[in-house]
DNA sequence: ATATTTATGAAGGACTTCTTCCTAAAGGGC
DNA sequence: GCCCTTTAGGAAGAAGTCCTTCATAAATAT
């Protein structure tokens, strides 16, 4: 509804440059095909870019014939962001930089009894902590993502009934204190999701709904490509229906069977069914069975392209994937693909990692000029 | 990603005037300060505007102390666009000029039986004869959409339960050469839930789930303001998920009350709970109760702002809300507002002149030179 | 060593927008 | 009825951005 002069359009420009550098490194003719833009116009914004440090000029590409052109990547050592998870048992941390490159990872247990307080304080000096270790400099830091086991509105505030201490807990503004770039509290199972997007199971979807069956059950929901948290960032939490029975599925999950040295009950099981033991595959089956209707109702709801399974039992998702298209047959006008998270343990520090980055590109897009040090969120 | 020249400007700050101008008429001044841009240029692009046909000069504002300003208005008698809402027992079209204004309105019954080829000739003449009737040349006639009951996919393709001769039909390519002009297909619900955030009761909210129960029970889902049609056109299709109920919610609706005369059972029940009859009050709250397990599936999984109730309760409404409230309490995370439709049987059609207005739209933003006579879609 | 291919860099031209300044037209006060 | 104030209109000039074109440079292939 707004108009743009030619500033406005300069700024688009370079931003559609950038863009395009950062997937991947391009000499000017490259880039010059990839956004549209004549090569005198690339140079000048390419030449922007460098000087601004987000760019810089890489080895020319030898080999064909003719002069070599002058290729440029993204200096996706710019900056760096972190990524963390912290749930009732234990914090992953990673530490990224601008270009998505994670160059550290960390995970430690946590007490699930430790009180709410002595939480904060702890996450707190585990990530300056972190920090310190990597070198990473407060002024190089660009922003911080925490992902929480719990529903965290769209003002930062938490519900969250694994940690009830955390309740009504602002997470962003009480660490803001101790980190001056920017700083995003998300729920856990959002950022599986976008995690997965990214770098998982669900590269190649737009539509997508992750499901997280465990201990607790919800799910993440991605509409074109794009998170939909919802109004109070509630969406997906069908778990707590109880006509759906999502909260009570896994109690059918027991295995007596044979347990290797090392195995939990449930790599057991998994074992056990792909290697087509009758037992397992009926525990199995009977999972998917409960299963079914949260999954039917998501899928009836979004109709999305795929549906990513996470939680306790990926290690059997091969042996549950086909159960549970079978159940939701009966139950859904179209069964979509069906796909068994990748990521483990690390997704949702991973996720917050996409997070932490999907702010600095917002940030780069609106003032690709003012940037290293990005100011903190305005409350 | 891709770049921008000077005319890409140019064409994205025309037709920032143009939306600017399509909300209301204005003087330049106003269009310079609510465009951004400065008044020459406005003058600039106005003029060309107006030049193409789309605007035109207004009667200007008198009365307030010095020179009067030109005023400028969007030209919706530049064309028109047709809803039409043919549902198994009726059919409901809708003449609209570009800027939205109805200036047209015919509804008839259908035999329930009509075979489906004898359907399809009798939605053509109807349409066609709609047109003559009131004077619409074929080449003053934008686009066209057509709302049915059935999951419409990406292709155009009808998966419809109600008329099962449809299935597989794709509509838009049928009419296509009776019609020279831009063809949509849509599934009912999903053009009623446009409707009710163009002008019924949604208005003020962009994430809305807007329930039809009734003799089908479906939904529509708006997301960010936008219609959200899942992979294969079948979000919202949780009528079918037989835990949920809802498919048989309206055989609890009876009412053996008094009925005066012209009233229909569903109307006398309305009436009687308005009244404050308790039998008709529990009534509805048994029907309430049957919905609820639906909606909080709805609200859970999307965490709308707003759910729209429609269909043949609507008269209820008032008394139906919070009771329907009162039992979402104890299945959701935040229950959200809940709005009885304020559109009746012309929302379907109403919902089809928006989607025929956004197509118009989306044609008028990539090119907003080469209108009037609107290509047929591309296949 | 020469020809070919491809990229570079500078110059000129076209287009769009903005700012500035002067003029025009209406209403209100004297 | 005249003058002043207020607001808009219109023209000119300047700045910025992008594109096209052409001569030049630097590699590889023959």
């Amino acid at each position: 509804m707004r108009g743009h002069d030619l500033a406005a359009l300069r700024r688009m420009n370079t931003n559609a440059v950038l863009r395009s550098l950062r997937t991947q490194a391009q000499t000017l003719g490259q880039l010059s095909t990839s956004t549209g833009l004549s090569r005198p116009t690339v140079e000048l914004l390419v030449e922007e870019l460098v000087a601004q440090g987000l760019a810089e000029e890489a080895e020319s590409v030898t080999g064909r014939s003719g002069r070599p052109a002058r290729s440029f990547r993204f200096r996706g050592e710019a900056g760096h962001v972190v990524g963390v998870d912290i749930g009732l048992h234990k914090i992953v941390l990673l530490l990224s930089d601008l270009s998505g490159a994670v160059s550290a990872a960390e995970r430690e247990d946590i007490d699930p009894r430790m009180s709410g307080p002595d939480r904060l304080a702890f996450l707190r000096a585990r990530i300056d902590r972190f920090l310190v270790d990597h070198k990473v400099r407060q002024d190089d830091l660009w922003a911080l993502a925490v992902g929480v086991p719990g529903v965290v509105d769209d003002s930062g505030r938490i519900l969250s009934v694994v940690v009830p201490e955390w309740t009504d807990l602002d997470l962003a503004r009480k660490l803001g204190s101790a980190f001056s770039c920017r700083i995003l509290a998300e729920n856990d199972v959002n950022l599986a999701t976008l995690a997965e997007h990214w770098r998982g199971a669900a590269q190649l979807a737009d539509d997508v709904a992750c499901v997280l069956a465990g201990r607790r059950s919800s799910c993440g929901v991605l509409i074109d490509g794009r998170l939909h948290r919802g109004r109070r960032g509630g969406a997906g939490e069908l778990g707590l229906l109880p006509q759906l029975g999502l909260a009570r599925a896994q109690d059918v999950l027991i295995w007596e069977g044979e347990r290797r040295e090392g195995e939990s009950e449930v790599e057991a099981l998994a074992r056990a069914a792909g290697e087509g033991d009758p037992a397992a595959l009926e525990v199995l089956d009977r999972y998917a069975a409960r299963l079914a209707p949260g999954v039917a109702a998501l899928v009836l709801a979004l109709d999305p392209e795929l549906v990513v399974l996470s939680g306790g039992l990926t290690p059997a998702g091969g042996s549950l994937t086909p159960l549970l298209v079978r159940h939701l047959r009966d139950i859904t006008l179209h069964v979509p693909r069906i796909a068994v998270s990748t990521l483990g343990e690390q997704g949702v520090a991973l996720g917050a990692v996409r997070k932490a980055l999907d702010c600095v590109d917002e940030a780069l897009t609106q003032a690709p000029g003012a940037l290293p040090p990005l100011p903190p969120p305005v409350r």
